[in-house]
RNA sequence: GGUCCCAUCGUCUAACGGUUAGGACACCAGGUUUUCAUCCUGGCAAUAGGAGUUCGAUUCUCCUUGGGAUCACCA
């Protein structure tokens, strides 16, 4: 990036950073795998790092022994790495305020907990479950909110790490800017006595995420719309901490298919991960993503990795939830799979090639590649589209008479048209010029139609729903392919 | 229910308070003397409702309606 667009953050307290001290980070907890509206929240929090030239960091949030689901922090770190979402610092490869792992940060916390302890701003919660129950209980039957402060112990006993610990709040109202949602605000009566350790020894995220964004000199917490209504208990707990506010960035929530509840996993929110096995290329994902809530003003739809880091803003980022549309997924796939050179598409259709190609040399398979790259949605449409290059098809002759175009002709016709195509071709000299002109020439002499004789002979060497170009095609199946699939085709209907 | 957030075509979105409200996906109709899932052209289609401020409101204010988030020893 030009130095000119060097600029500097304003804190809140008004000191500044600039631009490359940025460092941003995702800090997900390890509870199954990554759908879109994580990577959205990972994407965003990178392109802002990576504009920026500052860092990107990853901490998992593993504080929540229960929930965690063995695997899945790797899960994680792969979904990233395959989409290219690279970051500076984490728990496999380490950095200055190692380690990455929450749970292994135990004692990063403590000295932060004793010091509110020591400043009468944390107290232990003597109650059981039951009682707070009771008490939650009785707020709804009065028809008020529960506010755990309303139940302040008098004499709370020394914390001993048995019970929870919880914050002794000070409730006010709060105003604060967000690089999203723009200038918010809160009352006091959302503010309460939140529990920072729990009794099982772990930071709860309410209090670990402050700590740790702190400790690892974080500039923007960029995260989701859920954690939203926490905000005003964040802030009260910055401020007694003694820290300044990082810059705050609320991410809208990515919206199911139908309806418009959050997309979750419950909803039927898929991992990442599928969509790569399925045939998405890395960079669809990271542009649709990028563009469901974000756009940069110009009616540009299609973005390079790099465009999207130059150009990417929080403050263009939408507001209101946005909806995963699939159908714009594909179309978009489509756009970037034309965009990529031949050796690059080939890379990386490695793994969807058909059975029948498997044997067959890397030229062939380019020669072949080169052709249907047009055609191509996702990688996994590869097979249906190439099989009939590498293995004879078998004649289906209902596949003509449900043709739109062949309807019109009877197999008698159907036939004499295929013998004359043989015969035409076995005197051309098989590049894609000459078939063009063959075929042209056949045109005249049948007195057929484009529609008909073509699709006609696109089934006959190919029987396939789809395929590119026939002139190219038969150039590429080759002559005696060509003209051995002509006899198969009219043998079959004997 | 309390609190907070949000509101332009079916969907994703653009529009210093002044535009015939623009683009994209999807859909429909044509075209590319070649089918088809590429490509090109065209079409359909939106400011949730009501007040107010203003010469003028998609844009600012308020109300209504609708949607969402959150009210855990989850994050």
């Amino acid at each position: 990036m030009c130095a000119g667009r060097i600029r500097n953050f304003a804190l809140e307290d008004g000191k500044m950073i600039s631009m490359t001290d940025v460092r941003t980070r995702f800090a997900p907890s390890p509870t199954g795998f990554l759908h879109v509206g994580g990577v959205r929240t990972a994407l965003f929090a990178w392109l802002v790092a990576r504009q920026a030239k500052g860092q990107f960091i990853l901490r998992i949030e593993d504080t929540d022994q229960a929930r965690e689901v063995e695997g899945s922090a790797d899960h994680l770190i792969s979904s990233l790495k395959a989409l290219g979402i690279n970051y500076d610092e984490g728990p496999d490869i380490g950095g200055p305020y190692a380690p990455y792992l929450q749970s292994q940060r135990l004692d990063t916390y403590k000295p932060w907990a004793q010091k509110l302890i020591d400043s009468g701003r944390a107290y232990a919660d003597p109650y059981t479950a039951e009682e707070i129950q009771a008490f939650r209980d009785q707020a709804k039957a009065e028809k008020r909110a529960f506010l755990y402060r309303d139940h302040r112990p008098e004499n709370p006993p020394a914390w001993d790490g048995t019970m929870p610990l919880r914050f002794k709040s000070e409730p006010k109202p709060y105003q604060w800017h967000d690089e999203v949602m723009g200038d918010l605000h809160s009352g006091p009566e959302v503010i309460d006595d939140i529990i920072l350790i729990k009794s099982d020894g772990y930071p709860t995220y309410n209090f670990a995420h402050i700590v740790d964004d702190a400790e690892m000199k974080i500039t923007h917490v960029i995260r989701g719309q859920e954690f939203l209504s926490s905000q005003p208990n964040y802030l009260n707990i910055y401020e007694t901490l003694d820290l300044a506010f990082p810059i705050f960035a609320t991410m809208p929530h990515i919206l199911g298919e139908s309806g418009n509840k959050k997309l979750g996993k419950r909803d039927g929110a898929k991992d990442v991960l599928d969509y790569l096995r399925d045939g998405y290329l890395p960079e669809t994902m990271i542009n649709f993503i990028a563009s469901l809530g974000w756009n940069d003003g110009t009616e540009q739809e299609v973005f390079t990795r790099d465009e999207l880091i130059e150009k990417f803003s929080l403050a263009r980022v939408q507001r209101s939830g946005a909806r995963f549309d699939e159908q714009r997924l594909l179309w978009m796939n489509g756009q970037h799979i034309r965009s990529l050179n031949l050796d690059d598409l080939y890379d990386r259709v490695a793994d969807f090639w058909p059975e029948s190609a498997k044997q067959v040399r890397e030229e062939r398979k380019k020669q072949v590649l080169a052709l249907v790259q047009d055609r191509l949605k996702t990688l996994a449409d590869l097979p249906t589209l190439t099989d009939y290059f590498f293995t004879e098809p078998t004649p289906n002759w209902s596949m003509v008479s449900d043709n739109k175009q062949l309807a019109k002709i009877s197999t008698d016709e159907a036939k004499d048209l295929l013998r004359a195509t043989k015969s035409a071709l076995e005197s051309s000299d098989f590049d894609a010029d000459s078939i063009q002109n063959t075929l042209n020439a056949l045109l005249e002499t049948t007195g057929q139609k484009p529609g008909v004789l073509f699709s006609l002979i696109r089934l006959a060497v190919s029987w396939a729903p789809f395929s590119p170009v026939l002139n190219e095609t038969l150039a590429v199946l080759g002559k005696d392919t060509t003209i051995a699939r002509l006899t198969q085709a009219l043998a079959d209907q004997e």
